[in-house]
DNA sequence: ATGTACTGAATAACCATTCATTCATTTTTA
DNA sequence: TAAAAATGAATGAATGGTTATTCAGTACAT
């Protein structure tokens, strides 16, 4: 070994790096704190770093948190994508996948929990909270409407408003995240999953065994 | 007419009508720049009075905030018992009018929800904020259950988790006042009511004039 | 050596709270 | 009843604390 080996971590870190720390330091301080108690101090110190280096590297509070917002999306999409991939390919198993997915400990820890109402609080007044907030699950609900629309064929179901199941879907998990979040009596993941499972039992009875 | 007529408003009257114009001013300021950017002055301001008229009623800005939305939370309360007594006492008809009550413009205005999601936004960090949300719901899902059991009793539906059921309902009743807040494509009060008769009309088929 | 990441003290803006003062109403007194 | 005193409501300028942003300087990498 020579007497300069490459560190793993070099003082001076890349600069993607140093972006992904300081915004997992928000993301810590905004659930700690919420978004109106989180300064740059706060967010710099539990980065352990100075005072300076969030505008050094997002310019301004407000990019940081546009950025914070945006990861938690981009994150929530690749965790859904990945759980259908992983799924059996009909769509029960499919639809499944797609809604155990919302309460994996990846995307709904109380921390992200936290950090995703803290930003819908201020969604009617930032248009661009707004907006990534609609983005959020503009792709899921597509692909949710599509296994549907696939699984009330394959049951031969009745014929039923899709997109208007579609939307108490989406509706019902963001609501159990809520519930997570504000619940009294430890109200936790797998509860809100059970919730969730037992209500696709109810609307697809041939189907039940997937919904388990 | 004497020198001196009794005015119309007491003084303890004005009071009290005083401290619900400044919550009032308050709900504008947060529906309006949110939570986080509402200050003293913007209330005060809204309200047609002076920079230290919160403090001389409310003593503190914390204070004003928790009555602020203590007021909500009581209002909401109102405005379901309000709609179960004008409502026929079968279980369905109750049912329906409990669940439609949340979309009725008095409690899910878009400046009210903007309210609601601000204080959940921060109900994680705020003791108060998540003891009222609690609150919100705490009578309401109480009666949901029982009125869930009634109409499962008579319309003698195959027996389901009536506790896990009612939890599924409120959070598609949350979810959809999330969906009225962030939706691109103006989704509204009435779009929020069908979806949520649409999912009790699955639910209970034999009661679907109820639902409808 | 030179550029680049980083530091942290300084700055200017903002904001909740205080409080001496003004204005209005009610009560007391004669 | 009328004037005077007392009480209460509201004001708004001043205060002290906080915070985002800037930038001149420091230290590391190549």
């Amino acid at each position: 070994m020579t007497a300069q080996t490459k560190p793993l971590i070099t003082r001076r870190a890349a600069k993607i790096v140093r972006r992904r720390q300081l915004i997992d330091a928000a993301i810590e301080s905004i659930a700690k704190r919420g978004l109106g108690d989180t300064t740059l101090a706060h967010v710099s110190t539990a980065a352990g770093l100075s005072q300076g280096i969030v505008n050094l590297h997002f310019a301004s509070k407000e990019n940081l948190l546009n950025e914070t917002l945006n990861q938690l999306r981009a994150e929530y999409e690749q965790n859904w994508r990945a759980a259908l991939e992983k799924s059996a390919s009909d769509p029960a198993s499919q639809l499944a996948a797609l809604l155990r997915s919302d309460y994996q400990k990846t995307v709904a820890d109380n921390k992200k929990l936290a950090v995703w109402f803290a930003f819908w609080g201020e969604a009617k007044s930032r248009p661009t909270y707004k907006k990534i907030s609609q983005e959020r699950v503009t792709d899921y609900r597509e692909i949710l409407k599509e296994l549907l629309a696939r699984l009330i064929e394959e049951g031969k179901y009745s014929p039923m408003d899709i997109a208007e199941l579609a939307q108490g879907i989406i509706a019902m998990a963001d609501g159990l995240w809520l519930n997570i979040l504000i619940s009294a009596n430890g109200f936790k993941r797998s509860d809100a999953e059970k919730v969730m499972m037992q209500y696709l039992r109810q609307i697809f009875p041939k189907h039940k065994q997937a919904f388990l």
